[in-house]
DNA sequence: TCTGGGGTCCTAGGACCC
DNA sequence: TCTGGGGTCCTAGGACCC
């Protein structure tokens, strides 16, 4: 067999081991081996896992107040979600993999794909991913896993099987097609990218359980009974690229969401706004941060009053007459679209914001009616704004419509959270000298 | 009593057009 | 009783990802 892959494309998924949970480990050491579960917003849910929490049989996704005596019972560490942290130190682990090949494509916060066009001659797979791994880890602390293959649903699998690897690196085209075929055969179809739990049952009625079934269809047969995503995932097994990722630049969103759970059900129509401005000033940062205006602005209500089983949701869709990324129209148009949503008596639970059509600045046509020099105002108002947030966080300028009421009486839970250790001077771990 | 917060893509169905 | 064919655009909702 053949020890080296040169000339063709070779796509690397590096993923990094219960993110959250080895965030926190870093700057709390005593966590090491213990088992530790790290909780959704609003102490909602269980979102991630230490191995030894996973032993235990915390289910990812499962609401925490069921699990909540287990882990009391197991002394196992709870955790609210630090997203300052795993933010930053996403940031940092993102920017060092980048080095590392011709392309990467950000997939998650903790995730991402690299891609070789083509992979350099001379090189093996395993080496190269070997490399990588090492030197992720001595730079940041953090372990990380990484599948090498030709499609990148193939990478996904090989980063799922790389855990049971020495070296935590699996690379696809170096095993012996026995091998491949081994483990396709024992990765039951739900366990592969793109296949839910909906599609897997589908699946498994016409006899296809596991990768290896999956393999052997006929995309055209598979296209026809189900879906083309599913055709093009049966592509990909067969290692014959379908998802690409071999543009330099990542494709330009299309939306941006914001929105929370609030810490208790809320029926004060002040209360609403004033979660609203906040959303649609975070989404609004982050339409400028990409370049990008909106066209379309869009708010929504959750309650789910007692003796409903389902949650209500309403929406609020309005089209502007021109792309416009300045915070302060986006909050008014919210704020009057409100107006027209709330019900009063409603338990609200959540409220969001939603900035959709979204353009690269610039590229919408003026509107007859503008007033550069005003349109130039917001616009720069908008950017000092935004400068002061970087600089001073919650402590720095925003929007007198925000902050009306104590955001303690809306504001998620956060029980259980460690300190922003990397983002905030206040955070910083301190180093205690004995003499 | 208590169940996250982002995203993308696809499909179905209605309105409308020639 | 019968009731074309083909296209676009829009919205709502589902399925999936982490």
């Amino acid at each position: 067999m053949s020890s080296t892959v040169s000339s063709f494309p070779l796509i690397a998924l590096i993923d990094v081991n219960n993110f959250y949970v080895s965030c926190e480990r870093l700057f709390n050491p005593s966590l090491a081996h213990q088992p530790v579960v790290v909780l959704s917003n609003n102490d909602g849910c269980i979102v991630a896992r230490s191995d030894e929490a996973k032993a235990l049989g915390f289910p990812m996704g499962a609401p925490w107040f069921r699990w909540r005596a287990l882990a009391r019972r197991s002394g196992t560490v709870v955790l609210s979600s630090n997203y300052e942290l795993y933010g930053d130190m996403s940031r940092r682990i993102m920017r060092l993999a980048a080095g590392f090949a011709d392309v990467q494509e950000i997939y998650s916060i903790d995730e991402c794909f690299l891609s070789w066009h083509p992979f350099p001659a001379g090189c093996t797979a395993a080496g190269t991913g070997g490399a990588i791994r090492a030197d992720l880890e001595r730079w940041t602390g953090l372990p990380v896993k990484i599948g090498l293959a030709g499609t990148r649903t193939l990478a996904k699998l090989a980063t799922h099987w790389a855990k049971t690897r020495p070296g935590a690196v699996l690379a696809w085209p170096e095993l012996t097609p026995d091998e491949q075929d081994e483990i396709l055969r024992r990765t039951p179809v739900s366990a592969l990218w793109g296949i839910g739990p909906n599609r897997a049952r589908h699946l498994g009625q016409d006899g296809i359980l596991n990768a290896a079934d999956l393999a052997r269809c006929n995309p055209g047969q598979i296209a026809d009974r189900f879906d083309r995503p599913l055709a093009q995932t049966v592509h990909e097994l067969r290692g014959t690229p379908i998802f690409s990722s071999r543009h330099p630049s990542p494709p330009a969103r299309q939306s941006i969401l914001s929105s929370r759970s609030f810490g208790s059900p809320v029926t004060d129509p002040t209360i609403l706004a004033d979660s609203l401005c906040v959303y649609m000033s975070h989404a609004a940062n982050k339409l400028r941060s990409t370049g990008a205006s909106a066209l379309t602005i869009g708010i929504w209500l959750e309650s789910r009053p007692r003796g409903l089983s389902h949650t209500l949701r309403r929406w609020r869709l309005q089209g502007l007459p021109r792309p416009t990324s300045d915070s302060r129209s986006l909050i008014a148009t919210a704020l009057a679209l409100l107006a027209s949503l709330h019900e009063p008596g409603l338990p609200y639970t959540k409220s969001g914001v939603y900035l959709g059509d979204l353009v690269p600045d610039g590229a919408g046509c003026g509107n007859l009616f503008d007033r550069p020099d005003a349109t130039d105002r917001a616009d720069r108002l908008s950017r000092l704004i935004d400068e002061s947030h970087r600089r001073f966080g919650p402590h720095g300028l925003g929007y007198g419509a925000s902050g009306l009421t104590h955001p303690l009486s809306w504001n998620p839970k956060r029980d259980f959270r460690s300190p922003a250790y990397t983002t905030d001077w206040h955070h910083l771990p301190l180093v205690h000298a004995y003499p």
